[in-house]
DNA sequence: ACCCAAATGTGACTGCCGTCACAGACGCCG
DNA sequence: CGGCGTCTGTGACGGCAGTCACATTTGGGT
């Protein structure tokens, strides 16, 4: 709301130094509907982002409109793949969506390279999260070239589950976080819930049997 | 050879300021023989890598013992992975591995953070590596995910072939390469080989059609 | 209460890829 | 020139996963 220091809202920006925090709090933060498209492949960049409300879905779409989920970006965290195109001089291979309205900052490269040579703080900032990125996107490469598609659903079904164990989310959508097929996942939940693990309705997944499921997403 | 001054041998490191250079010549370059292990996962990080000449393989490895390769780091170039480490606090999944007898400069970390702290251009210059490895790294996902293996070692041959469009290399260190098996590499090999897209010898292969394999390898 | 778009259930099928199991072939090194 | 380790050719097979084509259900909207 109070346009005043936005930078207060972030833990992590609040650490900053003054001159830093002063400098960021001069943009305006935007709001942007869900469902808007920051970037997709090709595209030219405009700045770091930095989200502050809401959550912004990157991910790669494959031959066959097929689309996988490289990582959110969630209240308080950056946008790493913009720093791509600022620091390194290649397009972007990703799109990015928001999920709901969202709250964000966009960062024109010249003030985000001043600060990154002026603040310490900020540099760290940015290299944490840039570090933080790679290790998840290695993650998930390993995943995908290792694991069964079976252990890859429990575990996001795992990572997903809000409040309750529940999982917000279509077949579709969670087939699409993982560069499947709606029909590979309704199949898969429709054994989990023979045997008593889940539990489904439209639009959501409740698990019931954590520890079979963890067992499944740790499978080599 | 001489001790003096390897900052000159990468070119990258050359136009750094004369006292980040001073800072990093204060090192000497060790030399490791082929096969040496760098780091494994789950290891504590030593410090950050720079390799000088040979050349270092950073791979996975996934269940059954199949692994792939994330990349290589050539002369002049920095191993990410051990910045990992060194920023946010978890340990590698990948291991690190020279593929030849190689010269590397092993920054610890102190230096590192000092030098990160102080020289403009070695933050740029760790930050370009990081970016680009990071593009490398979403790009093989991308691959991974929605390619088959057929366009991906179509790839993997252009990319390795040297002059007179040789790649020097086993079927199965192809196969380590892409994360797949020995046997699914030699029968693709034998059927572009009845093609005549490629000839093969022990531990050899040649492109003879490089456009045959252009466009394998665009393929969705 | 009704309607319709979206979400889900299911069958049938295809094909790639990984695995096991050998049989040759090659080439280096004594 | 012989032998042995490494590399390569091949057959057989199993199974997961992706695709197509529908039927069916669901729940929100009016």
């Amino acid at each position: 709301m109070s346009a005043a220091s936005w930078t207060q809202e972030a833990p992590a920006l609040a650490r900053l130094e003054p001159a830093a925090r002063a400098s960021l709090d001069r943009l305006v933060p935007m709001e942007v509907p869900e469902g808007a498209v920051l970037f997709s492949p090709g595209e030219s960049v405009k700045g770091y982002v930095i989200v502050l409300s809401g959550q912004v879905n990157v991910c790669l779409t494959g031959a066959s409109g097929r689309e996988m989920l490289l990582y959110s970006v969630e209240p308080g965290q950056s946008c790493i793949q913009s720093t791509l195109g600022l620091m390194g001089n290649e397009p972007y291979t990703a799109e990015a969506v928001t999920s709901t309205r969202t709250r964000l900052v966009l960062l024109p490269k010249t003030q985000f390279l001043g600060l990154l040579d002026r603040s310490p703080g900020f540099r760290t900032l940015v290299f944490r999260a840039f570090s933080d990125r790679m290790q998840l996107v290695m993650q998930l490469l390993e995943k995908v070239a290792f694991q069964r598609i079976e252990s890859r659903l429990a575990g996001v079904l795992l990572e997903t589950a809000g409040p309750g164990d529940e999982v917000a989310a279509t077949h579709q959508d969670l087939a699409a976080r993982l560069g499947s097929a709606r029909e590979v996942v309704s199949r898969r939940l429709e054994i989990w819930l023979r045997r008593g693990w889940v539990s489904t309705t439209r639009g959501k997944v409740v698990l019931l049997d954590r520890d079979a499921l963890e067992r499944l997403a740790q499978e080599t």
